[in-house]
DNA sequence: GTTCTATTCAATAAATCTATTGAATAGTTG
DNA sequence: CAACTATTCAATAGATTTATTGAATAGAAC
C-alpha cells in the first residue's frame, strides 16, 4: 500500500471513531455511562430523549467500539468499553474550560444562579481531607454511591438532603461532589446548604475523575 | 437557566470542538501540527490537499480553538494552542490502536510490509538507552530534530539515510523513531536498515509523545 | 502606491447526519 | 407456546458537512 493511501485509511478510520463522540447527546451519554453501566430506558430518561433515538446514538457508539453490552435479564446494559474512553472525554473536557471562553461563561453563570461560585479541585480536596474539619457530601443517587465513591464520602443524594441536613453540625467545611463538571446535584447541594447557613463548597470534578486519577474507591 | 437547558448548550459547544476534529484532514494536521508550527502551504503540501482545501479546515481548526495563528513575513504560521489538544489527540489514537481491530491491522499490515513489525515503545527506549550497544535515529527533516529531539538521538533524516548508513557499525542496535506512530519515516528507516544487515526496530511513538510525557527535549 | 503572493471567501452539488415516527424483533416470563 | 416488553430497525425529510472551483482580500515588498 501506498504511503497516502495507508494515511488517508488510518486517519479515516479515527476520524469515523471521533465522529461517533462529536454529538451532544452521545457526549452526555458517555459522560453518564462513566459513571456507570446504563440501560437504554435509563439512558433515555436521564437524557430526556426518546428511547428510539437513544438507542440509535447507542448504536453509533457502539458500532466504534466505544461502548459495549451486557444482557440483564430483560434489560441490555450498555458499559463504556474501559476507562480510556472516559479519559479522552475527560482530556476534551478539560481542552474546552480552557480554551473555550463560551464553555466557561456559560457553566459561571450557571454555578453563579446556583450560588455555587467557589468550586475546589481534586488536589485541594486531598489536602483538605486530611483536616477533621471538611466534611465530604456525595449527592449522587444511592445506587451510584454503593457501586463506588470516595473514601470517607457520606451518601446524601440530593432528595434526602433536606431531612439529612438538621443532623450537621455548623461548625464543619462541607465539600459536595457529584458525577463530575458539568453534573448540577453538588450545585444544588450547595445552594441548600449555604442557604441554610452553612460552610459549603462544591468539588470541580465528579468521582469517575477521582477513579481515573488512580485514588482510591471504595465500594459498598 | 432550566439544568435541561444548560445541558444542551454545554453539550452541544463541547460537540462543537469534537466536529472540529471529527474528520480525516483535520486530525492529520493536528498530528502534524503536534511537530511544530506550519504555514498553510506546508500543511496543503504534507497532506496532499489543496491550499484552498487545507485553508478552510484550517478555519474549522482555529474557528473551535484548537489551533490558533502568528504571521510571519508573508505567510501565515499555525500553531496548537496547547499541548492538551496534542494530548486529547493521543489519547484517541490509544483508544483507538486498543479498541478498533480494523485500526490495529492497518498498521500491522502496512509495518509487516516494510519489515518493520517490530517496535518498540518509549518505556522500553529509556531502559536501552542506558546501554552504549544502542543508538538513537531522529528521521525527521532536520529543521524538526533542531526545533527539538530525544537527547542522544542522531539527525538522519530519510533522503541522507543511504549516505550516512556507511558509517554505522554493524555490532550496534539501532532504533528509529520520526513524528508519530502513523509517521512512516521510521518505517522506512528500519527497513533500509535491515535490508542492509542492521539490526534496527522502530520506536512506535514520537518526538511529541516524548516530550508530552514530560521527558527531557533537546533543542539546538 | 502599485504589484505580488499567501491565504481566505463564496457558491455549489454531493454526501452524510439527525430526529421522528411507527413497525419489527428477540429474548423473557408465565 | 403465547403474551409481553425492552430494544432496534426502516423510512423520511430537514439540516449539516465536504471538496472543488475561481474570485476576492490583505498584507509585504519594491
Amino acid at each position: 500500500m501506498e504511503r497516502r493511501v495507508f494515511k488517508n485509511k488510518v486517519y479515516t478510520l479515527f476520524s469515523q471513531m471521533v465522529k461517533a463522540m462529536a454529538n451532544p447527546h452521545r457526549l452526555e451519554i458517555i459522560d453518564l455511562l462513566g459513571q456507570s453501566g446504563r440501560t437504554v430506558e435509563e439512558i433515555a430518561k436521564e437524557t430526556e430523549m426518546s428511547v428510539a433515538n437513544a438507542s440509535q446514538h447507542l448504536q453509533v457508539l457502539k458500532a466504534s467500539n466505544l461502548v459495549d453490552i451486557a444482557r440483564e435479564g430483560n434489560y441490555i446494559r450498555y458499559h463504556l468499553v474501559n476507562d480510556k474512553v472516559f479519559e479522552t472525554w475527560s482530556d476534551l473536557r478539560d481542552v474546552g474550560f480552557e480554551r473555550v471562553a463560551e464553555i466557561n461563561k456559560l457553566i459561571q453563570d450557571y454555578r453563579a444562579q446556583k450560588n455555587s461560585l467557589e468550586a475546589i479541585n481534586i488536589e485541594e480536596l486531598v489536602t483538605r481531607m486530611k483536616s477533621k474539619n471538611t466534611i465530604l457530601l456525595d449527592i449522587r443517587p444511592t445506587e451510584e454511591f454503593n457501586s463506588g465513591h470516595i473514601p470517607g464520602a457520606l451518601s446524601v443524594p440530593l432528595e434526602t438532603l433536606k431531612t439529612f441536613i438538621k443532623t450537621l453540625a455548623k461548625n464543619k467545611e462541607y465539600i459536595a461532589y457529584c458525577r463530575g463538571p458539568l453534573c448540577v446535584f453538588a450545585d444544588d447541594a450547595v445552594a441548600i446548604l449555604n442557604r441554610k447557613g452553612f460552610k459549603a463548597k462544591r468539588l470541580e470534578e465528579g468521582f469517575p475523575d477521582w477513579k481515573i486519577k488512580g485514588l482510591p474507591a471504595h465500594a459498598n
